[in-house]
DNA sequence: TCAAGATTGATGCAGGTGCATCGAGTGGGG
DNA sequence: CCCCACTCGATGCACCTGCATCAATCTTGA
């Protein structure tokens, strides 16, 4: 038999799509002011940051990221245009490549966490509680992880550590 | 004196990040599986088909839906072309115009909303008892109030209804 | 009445995304 | 050893979005 969605799932769901749209258009509105390109590229230089040697395969970025494959290649193209990450020949594996972030990614990732983690701060942390987050993260971890299963979220949790996006 | 973003609130924030975009995702896949188009089409239809005559102004749609100017106006673009709405001249200011959803438009709406309640139901409304998604609503809610003020989001509250998307 | 400014809606351009497909390279079974 | 199926990554295409700007019209206020 087959429920018709409740009243407060739907209510749930329109508020999940109207409040993270906004809160996002606020947080990348605020990046964009501050002169840095999109949050996907941040997520991107964290990743390689975090890598050890600072060089992932496209295919790992890829996973971590939860983007699909043709997005990581152009998003690949797009940091190396920029001289924030380079693509290293892949010896093992004559098909693929590394891409190794460079000085300068490694710079620009510091540098727009400033902005990223005061963004954050003023659209979520200034809002709820710490208790209150944490509820949230819980009702949402619950929505999460049956549609493909849901990675763990890379938080820090030394609050002198960067802080991936999503 | 500024605080650094809790690791609270930066997990909540990920989490919203993640969460929404796998589960957005997953509805609309199920949406285009079905052969519909996206959502943001069915969320105009919907404005359209209550609205007092099926009517509006580019510019009514435009607050309802949260979306920039040009992004209606294409939208309504694509909607004419595939016939689920028309142009109707607008006599009391000679700048505007109407929107009126057609016959095809109404009947799409209601044959997407078979398919997207059946989607809101699999994704959120099976992993959420209602009273979790009642305070998810709540927490989303504190946050969503002050980047620009959030409108009331048009709920229905009889089963028998169509629900807005977002 | 009329000029200045605001509002409505369209559009050219640059860039990003999804989809399908391709070529190169790998690896496993016969 | 060789062929077939698979994986890795790139790319052409259509479409969609954001941004800036435009023309037309309306409104305001001197």
């Amino acid at each position: 038999m087959k429920r018709k969605p409740s009243t407060e799932a739907t209510s749930a769901w329109i508020r999940l799509m109207r409040v993270q749209s906004r809160v996002l258009d606020c947080v990348e509105q605020d990046l964009k002011k501050a002169g840095f390109p999109p949050l996907a590229w941040y997520d991107a230089l964290l990743e390689l940051s975090r890598a050890p040697g600072g060089e992932l395969r496209p295919v790992e970025l890829e996973r971590q990221m939860l983007i699909p494959q043709y997005s990581t290649s152009r998003l690949i193209d797009r940091l190396v245009d920029e001289g924030l990450a380079c693509r290293r020949e892949c010896k093992i594996d004559k098909r693929g490549q590394f891409v190794e972030i460079t000085e300068a990614g490694r710079e620009l990732q510091k540098r727009m966490w400033g902005a990223y983690s005061a963004a954050i701060e003023k659209y979520v942390g200034s809002k709820l509680s710490d208790a209150d987050a944490v509820k949230l993260s819980g009702l949402l971890d619950r929505l999460g992880c049956s549609c493909g299963e849901m990675k763990l979220p890379p938080v820090a949790n030394n609050t002198n550590e960067t802080t991936p996006s999503r």
